[in-house]
DNA sequence: TCTGGGGTCCTAGGACCC
DNA sequence: TCTGGGGTCCTAGGACCC
């Protein structure tokens, strides 16, 4: 028995945590640059605001029905998410966080009633941070997932609680769900189901799983099983090792010189290294990538990429910035205007071993690398972020994202810290 | 003017081994 | 006329997730 907690227009969410006087109000939230709409709160859903819409598109006329924007503020997301878990952690110590808003507990030895713990989780969960989150409860993520989406729709017994087997219309519910709307299902493997026959959640739990596992492959028989009940997803408890990093990002404007990609990508590849050593890990492997906008009419569309194979794994950033700065200078093609970059770490290893290089010339990190990293990263955490860098980094800020409604970092800055005047 | 940023898994095919 | 049978590893591409 697993129970699916998934907080309620997550983002959103996070945002009226400090600004309550916004509750009942439409928001929307946009990815970095205020590119596209990424989280909506239901009034702002009920006016019609798609997901994923560019809002320069649409941001007039949205702003005249008095939707509120916020620009992505992951520091304050990411801290909130953190002590949603820590509560969630205090119901089941069995538990997989899967997502930034979502978590699945282990509830198969809970003896008492299920939709009373759900309720007592809704409510703990709400009132310990300020958050509103809906539970759906099954005998497997999939179907947890399909009970969630039902809480959330407002169906449960216990409000934001749905406990699947109990509930009395599973045929209809699943004959209602679009084959689409299924976890692991999108619009093309949809569509292609539609083409044969297979419509809603109901038509694909009761398709032949054999058949499904030769027309697309294992994972959506899988998927089918789940819905029918079988059990074929456990829960993750201990996160596997991550197997690749990427940073990247789309620019604030258009880059042309060399000089003002070389100071963006000394950027990723320093958050890169952060990344890489706060997991205890290494890289073999130096990926770096740059391309124009697809969306710019005028020139036609340049995207590539360079990697490039170190002798020895490294967590240095020095070399990693070392190394983006080469792979661009393979593929950077003057005269064109660049809209987005990056640096991709594809092959991790655990710091502590290391694959010996027979016939190798180069030194690999040494313990005074280890050290400098070491170092950097304690001056450059928190309060005093950023405050010691490489100086291919100051080459140019042109590629710094635009952010213009964001709110404060209200858990992660002091600065931002909220004050509460009592009387 | 303006269109996100991360990840994972699976499969097929090619290269190699004995 | 005719040329085996079993493996592993790696990568690219395609799908999915939030």
């Amino acid at each position: 028995m697993v129970a699916l907690v998934d907080c309620n227009n997550f983002y959103a969410s996070c945002e009226r945590v400090f600004q309550p006087a916004l509750m009942g109000r439409p928001i929307v939230v946009l990815s970095n640059n205020d590119g596209c709409v990424i989280a909506r709160s239901n009034e702002a859903k009920a006016l019609g605001v798609a997901m994923g819409a560019p809002w320069f598109k649409v941001s007039r006329r949205f702003q005249a029905l008095g939707v509120q924007v916020f620009s992505s503020n992951y520091a304050l997301y990411g801290d909130l998410s953190r002590r949603v878990m820590q509560v969630l952690a205090r119901f089941s110590p069995r538990l997989e966080v899967y997502s930034i808003d979502e978590c699945f507990l282990d509830l198969s030895s809970w003896r008492g009633d299920r939709t009373a713990l759900g309720a007592e989780i809704v409510h703990t969960v709400q009132q310990w941070t300020g958050l509103p989150v809906s539970v759906g409860l099954a005998p497997t993520k999939t179907l947890a997932k399909v009970a969630n989406r039902m809480a959330k729709a407002g169906h449960g017994a216990g409000g934001a609680v749905l406990d699947w087997t109990q509930w009395p219309a599973q045929r209809e519910t699943l004959a209602a769900l679009p084959v689409e709307d299924v976890w692991g299902v999108s619009t093309r493997w949809g569509a292609r189901l539609r083409q044969m026959g297979i419509a809603t959640a109901l038509a694909l739990a009761e398709a032949n799983p054999t058949r499904l596992r030769k027309v697309f492959s294992v994972v959506l028989e899988r998927t089918a099983r789940e819905l029918a009940g079988q059990s074929c997803l456990p829960l993750e408890l201990v996160p596997p090792s991550q197997r690749q990093i990427m940073v990247s990002r789309s620019f604030g404007q258009r880059l042309t010189q060399r000089e003002e990609l070389e100071a963006a990508l000394t950027a990723f590849a320093m958050r890169a290294g952060e990344k890489l050593r706060r997991q205890r890990l290494r890289t073999r492997v130096v990926s770096v990538f740059v391309h124009t906008s697809p969306f710019d009419r005028a020139a036609s569309h340049y995207a590539n990429a360079a990697t490039l194979v170190l002798e020895h794994p490294t967590r240095d950033s020095g070399r990693l910035v070392r190394s983006a700065l080469q792979g661009l200078g393979r593929i950077f093609r003057p005269g064109l205007a660049y809209q987005r970059a990056g640096v991709l770490l594809p092959d991790l290893a655990p710091e502590q071993v290391e694959q010996g290089v027979l016939f190798s010339s180069a030194p690999g990190d040494n313990a005074r690398s280890d050290r400098l990293m070491d170092c950097l990263d304690a001056l450059n955490r928190s309060p005093a972020r950023r405050a010691v860098g490489y100086a291919s980094e100051l080459q140019g800020h042109a590629w710094r994202m635009r952010q213009r409604h964001k709110s404060p970092a209200s858990l992660s800055n002091w600065h931002d810290l909220p004050i509460v005047h009592a009387r």
